[in-house]
DNA sequence: GATTAAAGTGACAAATGTGTCACTTTGGGT
DNA sequence: ACCCAAAGTGACACATTTGTCACTTTAATC
């Protein structure tokens, strides 16, 4: 009699499998989640950029042989974008929250704070880039997919735009584009001083605001 | 009779050869100069980044085999980090040339357009630091004279930020470090919507000066 | 045309990364 | 104790990159 599985669902380190007659199997314990593939695959991508990863460096992090990561990734441009996906799904469903914000200045804080608190995506976007479109299916569908979510993106940043003009809080002459690239950019400046991190952010926060001349 | 080599002077494209009884040779004309092999080591370094560079590529762009680029380097980090320094000191030797202006706005301007012109360098940097510190003695000769040349730079740059103190003009709570990494930062904005260029460079120093908000 | 020495080439071996797969291990249920 | 199926392993074949080197080419002088 050969079993079929119905549904299956990952936790923490094992999975559940449902076979057809809905008994209930536990198969052997993984050695690492999802979690933990993706927080590794971060850290490497970072570290080592795009043409650096490689499945042996990852597969060593992970304390897994290279084999077992076959078992969920045919190849490292399907695990990076299905791997950045997910990271743009968490920053834009933070992202979403702004509404909740009820005017510009509180709005303003909110994003600030976000990306400080997600101030890699930026690095890890521009190793996205680096991924051949002219690459398998999966790939191709994930990368469609990230267009969609980049869009997205941009758009919720255009409205937070908008409403600071609406309220007159920016000054009007500067480009959309700019504006949100400077607030980009600036949480990237490397802090080679050790200032005390709350300091810094307020300072940063500073000169976002307005500027570095008296 | 064996001939030693007194001297040897490259210029476009060719060698000139002074042997021992002084009579000049003139070997094989080069395929590509040296400002040749940086210009597509720099090309090759931004578009592939540090680990996606190979001497394969480097050979292609200058038409020439593989083999004929270790007569020159033996590998690619010594080659990248040769480069480096030549980007650096021709950076380095615009900088000093600042102090030409006389007072702090001028050399403001000046800075940003150095910066501007030169805005590759930051993205070079970031590759360079990518070469294994473990490398051999010349890499790590070459590595080492890379930050002395660094601490150059800052030093510069940090005595352009005490003259705008000085002169009352920068807002006097900023720390160096952060209006340094401004200036530094806003070159790198990534002009999507495509705004034609002087334009964009005002409206990166308008909001350097004075911020996003009203 | 012979000689010279640098410039360049292409073939080779070594090292590293990629993808596959038969096999073993594991943790249940029966 | 036996079966099942997923999880994991390590060896294999293949591709790419690295570094070397004997050889050829070139542009001059003798």
């Amino acid at each position: 009699m050969v079993a079929r599985i119905a549904r299956k669902e990952e936790y923490a380190g094992a999975c559940r499998i449902y076979l057809y007659n809905e008994v209930i199997v536990i198969a052997r314990e993984r050695k690492f989640t999802t979690d933990d593939l993706f927080r590794e695959t971060g850290h490497v991508l970072l570290a080592q950029g795009y043409e650096g990863f490689t499945f042996s460096i990852l597969a060593e992090r992970l304390q897994v042989s290279r084999g077992a990561l076959y078992k969920y990734y045919d190849n490292k441009d399907e695990l990076i974008s299905d791997f950045m996906i997910h990271e743009m799904d968490r920053f834009l469903a933070e992202l979403r929250e702004i509404d909740n914000c009820p005017d510009f200045e509180s709005r303003f804080r909110y994003l600030l704070d976000l990306i400080f608190k997600r101030r890699t995506i930026h690095q890890l976007i521009s190793s996205v880039q680096q991924i051949p479109r002219s690459g398998n299916a999966k790939v191709k569908a994930n990368l469609a997919r990230l267009d969609q979510l980049h869009l997205d993106m941009y758009a919720r940043l255009g409205s937070f735009v908008g409403q600071g003009r609406r309220e007159g809080k920016l000054r009007s002459h500067l480009p959309d584009g700019l504006v949100l690239g400077f607030i980009f950019q600036s949480i990237m400046i490397p802090n080679h001083s050790g200032i005390p991190y709350e300091e810094w952010v307020a300072a940063i926060e500073d000169i976002i605001r307005h500027g570095i001349m008296a």
